[in-house]
DNA sequence: CTTGACCCTAGACTTAACTCCAGGGATAGG
DNA sequence: CCTATCCCTGGAGTTAAGTCTAGGGTCAAG
């Protein structure tokens, strides 16, 4: 696969898959003779994957250590690895948990809202996530 | 309390709170007699959101929009609200679902490694995503 | 062997979200 | 009153992540 179809598989601009090339995100498999890059099935995982932990707030720096980050005890020290992968793993789980309080808040709002007749008083999302709190 | 005094309490720079009240963000409560900006805890709970918020993927443009979602019978049709409210919990949902998944194989990773004597093969995150597919 | 659709590189430009700077006013302590 | 520390505005500069442009090669079909 060449390159305008995995961009465009991916809904993404052939420049973008050159830029996450330049920051070492997306390495092309080969060449043809002619220079063309050559795509496999992998790069399309991995631009997928990009672009979805984008969608969740990881910079393209965060992403490449992510995408990185393998068991491999023939040449990397077990441990490292693990280290890298466990604050990973907390930071997730503080996402986690705070898209979980956004997501009872704004579903706590659409409750309320056309729930019942007595009138909802004025209502943010600010106030919703307090009674979360508990 | 003074845009000073907000700022560091939220860890971020003067010119950044500044910049959200450009935005239509972070509106300050008043000004004293000089001029200056002057916040009330509101503010700071606003601050606090938006800083989150935008570690998990949301745009200032998004943030506003989830800030002024409120219910208020008297002003807004109801209707509408919902209907922000529940395109933005469909979103959410996504990135919940997305974020389970990287966290599952996160986990996979670290579980899999100096788990076992069997020489653990080199897995990336990738492999481990597609393990979860199931 | 030319035409059209595709691809190449290098580098300039854009956008969102800050961050800094210049020049100057406000306020509290000594 | 003077000085230090805070704050003000307007505008320029920065960084990450693209996006576009110029000038030119590649390749399959006719």
């Amino acid at each position: 696969m060449q390159i305008g179809e995995l961009a465009s598989k991916c809904g993404v601009r052939i420049d973008t898959v050159r830029y996450y090339e330049k920051q070492k995100l997306l390495i092309p498999s080969g060449r043809t003779e002619g220079g063309y890059r050559i795509y496999s099935g992998v790069a399309l995982r991995e631009l997928r994957f990009i672009l979805r932990a984008k969608s969740l707030g990881f910079t393209l720096k965060e992403i490449q250590e992510l995408l990185t980050l393998k068991i491999d005890r023939e040449n990397q020290p077990c441990s490292s690895v693990k280290e890298l992968a466990e604050t990973k793993i907390k930071d997730i789980e503080e996402k986690l948990a705070e898209l979980g309080r956004i997501h009872q808040a704004l579903t706590g709002i659409t409750e309320a809202c056309c729930g019942g007749e007595e009138p909802a008083t004025a209502c943010s999302i600010l106030d919703a996530l307090d009674k979360e709190d508990s």
